[in-house]
RNA sequence: CGGGACGUAGCGCAGUCUGGUAGCGCGUUCGCUUGGGGUGCGAGAGGUCGUGAGUUCGAAUCUCGCCGUCCCGACCA
C-alpha cells in the first residue's frame, strides 16, 4: 500500500471512498447503511448550517422541531406520498423487549405489540401537515414559514458514505401561504438560496430547474431542484424545494378562513438540502492530494507549520508564529498551529493537503533570519516565499481568492463538459464519456423511459434559464420546445 | 431479490491451481538517526488462516454445508 490515494482518473470511486476516509470525514457504521460523522466531516458540516440557517432567518424563517415517529395512518392520508415513500420505510412495530425465556439474550415481547405501526419519518410532510391543522385557523396566520433540522430514515438498497445513507441529516423547510402565487414564490426563493450557497458558500456552480413529472417529489405539484456537475461527469442533485399545491391542506383537512370569511384551502411548500453536501463539496473540488476546501467552510482556514530543531528554535518560531496568529484572528481568520514533534513536517503538509486546508504557513529559522514565511495555497498546490510584513492582511485577501477560483476552476470544468446534442448517435457516444447534455426532449415520460433504459442517463432538469427554441427530440423526432438537461447521476 | 467476487496479524494483501515449518507491506513497540515535502537503519511484539463437517499420515490449500462482507443491477436527497 502506497500512502498516496488512488487517483482520481483511474478510480473515481475509490478515490472518493479514500478521501472520506483518509481527510477523517466520516466512516462506515456497524449499523446497516449508516454513517459516522467524525469531527473533522462534522466541523465542515457544522459550518455549512450555520451558513444556511442564517439564510432561512434572513427570509423569515423560523426553526422548530417535529417528532421522529410518523403513524402509519398519518403517512397514508396523501396517496401519492404513501405510495412514493412506502417502499423505503424503517417501521417500529413493538415497543418492548424481554429475556428470551429459552435461552440467551434479548426477544421481541410479542405482548407488546403497537396497535398502529409507527413509520420513522423519511420526511416530514405528514407530521408537520397533520400539526398545522392546530396552528392555522385565519389568514392572519399565514404564511408560516417553519425550518427543521433533524435526521430522517430511507431504506436505501444500497448506500454511500455521504451520498446515500440509509439515516441522514438534513433541514426541512414547510411553509404554508395564503395564496397560490405566494407559494410558487417561496419554492423559487428557497431555491434560489440554495443556489447562492452552493455557489457562494461550496464555490459550486449549480443548474437551477425543474423535475420532469417521473422525477417529481411525491405528492408535490412541482420540484424545483439544483443540480451540479461532478468530476467524473455525473450529475448530483445536490436541493430541491418542492411546490405542493393544496394537496397535504386537502389530505390532512387544513383549511383557513380568508379575508372575505369563506374557507379556504392554505398553499404549501416544502424544501430541503442534506449531508449529501457534504459528499458534493468532496467531488466538485478535491484532487489527487485530497480533499480541497472553499475557505468559507474550512474549519481551519490557515495552519502555521514551524520548522525546527531544537526546543529553542521552536520557542523562537512559535513568539514570531503568535503575532501572525493574533492578526490572522482579529480578522476572523480560523488558524491552527502545529507545533507537535511527533511528527515530520514533510508528514504535516501532506496531511493537511488531504484535509483540504486552504493556506499553510512554514516557518523555520531561516525565515527568522530573513524575516519571512512560506505561503503554500492548496487550491494551486502552488508556494512562494513573502516578507512577514503584511502577512495576514495578504492572507486574508488570498482567502477571497481561494474561494473564487475553486468555484472559476469549477464553473470551467462544467462549461467544457456540457454539450449541445441533436441526434441520437451523439447522445449515446457522449453519455458514455460524461457531462451534461443540452438536448431536445419531446415531453413524454416515455421517450424519457426509453432512453434511461437505453443509457442510464436521465433528465437531471428543464433549466430555469433555458431559452424558447423550437426543435425535435433526439430521440422521437417528435416536436420540442426547448432544450433540456440529460445527465448520468449518482 | 438476481449476477459476480472475497473471507489469512489492527489495516491492505500474497500463499490455494499443483496439500508438507504461517508470509509480505503499512501501522505498532524499543534504540539510534533524521527534520524546508509522508526520514533512514536495526531489533521486537502481534495469527484458533470466517465457521462446521469430510477426504488424507498431514488441510489456509481438496470436497460439501453454513455464516459474513463487498461489488454490479432494481430503489434513491
Amino acid at each position: 500500500m502506497s500512502k498516496g490515494l488512488p487517483k482520481r482518473s483511474e478510480d473515481y470511486s475509490a478515490w472518493y471512498n479514500e478521501i472520506v476516509k483518509r481527510a477523517d470525514l466520516a466512516e462506515n457504521s456497524a449499523v446497516r447503511g449508516c454513517m459516522v460523522i467524525k469531527p473533522y466531516g462534522f466541523a465542515i458540516w457544522e459550518k455549512m448550517q450555520r451558513a444556511l440557517d442564517d439564510m432561512f432567518k434572513a427570509t423569515g424563517h423560523q426553526n422548530a422541531y417535529f417528532p421522529l415517529f410518523v403513524p402509519k395512518s398519518f403517512l397514508e392520508k396523501e396517496e401519492e406520498h404513501a405510495e412514493g415513500f412506502a417502499k423505503e420505510c424503517a417501521v417500529v412495530t413493538h415497543y418492548r423487549l424481554k429475556q428470551n425465556p429459552d435461552g440467551k439474550g434479548l426477544i421481541v415481547d410479542p405482548e407488546a405489540k403497537l396497535t398502529e405501526e409507527l413509520i420513522i419519518r423519511p420526511t416530514s410532510e405528514a407530521v408537520i401537515w397533520n400539526t398545522y391543522k392546530d396552528w392555522i385557523q385565519s389568514w392572519r396566520d399565514l404564511p408560516l414559514l417553519i425550518n427543521q433540522w433533524a435526521n430522517v430514515v430511507r431504506w436505501e438498497m444500497r448506500t454511500r458514505l455521504f451520498l446515500r445513507t440509509t439515516e441522514f441529516l438534513w433541514q426541512e423547510g414547510h411553509t404554508a401561504h395564503a395564496t397560490e402565487q405566494e407559494a410558487v414564490e417561496e419554492t423559487e426563493k428557497m431555491l434560489g438560496v440554495y443556489a447562492d450557497f452552493a455557489e457562494n458558500w461550496m464555490a459550486m456552480p449549480v443548474i437551477q430547474g425543474v423535475k420532469t413529472a417521473s422525477e417529481r417529489f411525491a405528492g408535490a405539484v412541482e420540484t424545483y431542484c439544483i443540480e451540479s456537475l461532478m468530476q467524473d461527469g455525473k450529475a448530483l442533485q445536490a436541493g430541491t424545494s418542492h411546490f405542493l399545491g393544496q394537496n397535504f391542506a386537502k389530505s390532512f383537512d387544513v383549511k383557513f378562513v380568508n379575508k372575505e370569511n369563506e374557507l379556504e384551502f392554505p398553499w404549501a411548500t416544502s424544501w430541503g438540502v442534506s449531508t449529501r453536501l457534504m459528499g458534493a463539496l468532496i467531488m466538485a473540488h478535491s484532487d489527487d492530494n485530497g480533499l480541497v476546501l472553499p475557505p468559507k467552510l474550512a474549519p481551519i482556514q490557515v495552519v502555521i507549520v514551524p520548522i525546527f530543531r531544537s526546543e529553542e528554535d521552536l520557542k523562537t518560531i512559535s513568539e514570531k508564529a503568535n503575532q501572525i496568529i493574533n492578526e490572522l484572528k482579529s480578522l476572523g481568520i480560523s488558524v491552527k498551529f502545529d507545533d507537535d514533534d511527533k511528527y515530520k513536517p514533510g508528514f504535516k503538509f501532506a496531511e493537511y493537503e488531504l484535509k483540504g486546508v486552504p493556506v499553510r504557513l512554514a516557518m523555520g529559522m531561516r525565515d527568522l533570519e530573513n524575516g519571512t514565511v512560506e505561503v503554500a495555497r492548496r487550491d494551486e498546490l502552488s508556494k512562494e516565499t513573502l516578507p512577514f510584513e503584511g502577512i495576514a492582511d495578504y492572507i486574508k485577501n488570498l482567502l477571497d481568492e481561494i474561494q473564487q477560483n475553486i468555484y472559476d476552476k469549477a464553473l470551467k470544468f462544467r462549461e467544457e463538459n456540457t454539450f449541445v446534442v441533436d441526434t441520437w448517435e451523439e447522445f449515446k457516444d457522449q453519455i458514455e464519456k460524461g457531462g451534461f447534455l443540452l438536448a431536445h426532449w419531446d415531453g413524454t415520460a416515455e421517450t424519457e423511459e426509453k432512453i434511461k433504459t437505453e443509457t442510464k442517463a436521465t433528465i437531471r432538469c428543464i433549466p430555469l434559464n433555458s431559452i424558447e427554441q423550437a426543435g425535435e427530440d433526439f430521440y422521437s423526432g417528435k416536436e420540442s420546445a426547448k432544450r433540456v438537461i440529460f445527465a448520468k447521476a449518482y
